[in-house]
DNA sequence: ATAAACCCCGTACCATACTACGGAGTCAAG
DNA sequence: CTTGACTCCGTAGTATGGTACGGGGTTTAT
């Protein structure tokens, strides 16, 4: 099990060192182990870990909700119903996020069909195509 | 054409009064009439616009690029491909969310299955399910 | 053994996206 | 014709998610 600098996951991963550090505050990342100098040393997988706190941000998830996901386990002790819970509020979740995502493409693919067969188009095809409300509203529930 | 009171649009789209405001000055929504007193005078499709924004946030997109879907349109003088590139590279970046949430999902359902059948798991089985780099990097790059 | 490169920490600053405040004018009901 | 709710505007403050700074110790390559 190689262990690695901040700076080195920093490159691997993307991010930047005082963001690694960032994220070892708000509790995203484990506190790593030290060298008796002080330095931290964290373990190759912590880069899965950094890829994937990035992609989920691109995904509109708040960094409490990406804290949750990655908490999202089996443990020896938890109680089994409580973590499939949680994982099928996630899923719910996730699949809100999907059917928007597909209907806004639904929408730009319409876009780009009209668009070469006739010239003057509407206000806004987005909105034309796309009617509804937003289901959840997090950030200050 | 019915026309509506700043705070008839905030509450009927959910969104606050400032908030609106603020999205006007931001170019989120056109300059609305006025009456004669000053008092803005919203059309009703605005309430769709603002609903539209809200979800749009929810999928990661920023005020900059909701503002760049919303003036997808095929103007009278505009050029075709120009749009046409334009709702292209958006459909991308909505089919790379799209896969990313599947991906996400999978994983999800999967720890739900897993869940029930043994009882001890990995550390952070989402990040087993789902390696990977994130791909695009907006925000300041 | 010494410079360059790296890491430590705390604190301060930044951008985005709101949200609140305050003083003044407006409108609608009683 | 007043009272209360609503609107105006500009400016200031907040929360989130970083990013930079600065003064120090550490490691490493020469």
């Amino acid at each position: 099990m190689k262990l690695l600098t901040i700076g080195q996951i920093a490159i691997r991963s993307g991010v930047g060192i005082e963001t690694v550090r960032f994220y070892e505050r708000e509790g995203l990342l484990a506190k790593p182990e030290r060298t008796q100098s002080g330095y931290r040393q964290f373990d190759e997988e912590v880069i899965s870990r950094l890829m994937f706190i990035q992609r989920a941000k691109e995904l509109g998830f708040t960094l409490n909700e990406i804290k949750e996901l990655l908490s999202l386990r089996i443990e020896p002790g938890t109680c089994c119903k409580n973590v499939r819970a949680k994982a099928e509020s996630k899923i719910a979740a996730v699949e809100g996020k999907i059917r928007m995502l597909q209907r806004m493409k639904k929408a730009l693919v319409r876009l780009t069909q009209e668009c070469c067969e006739k010239g003057g188009g509407s206000e806004c095809p987005i909105l034309d195509a796309l009617d509804g409300r937003p289901r959840t509203s997090r950030r200050r529930g």
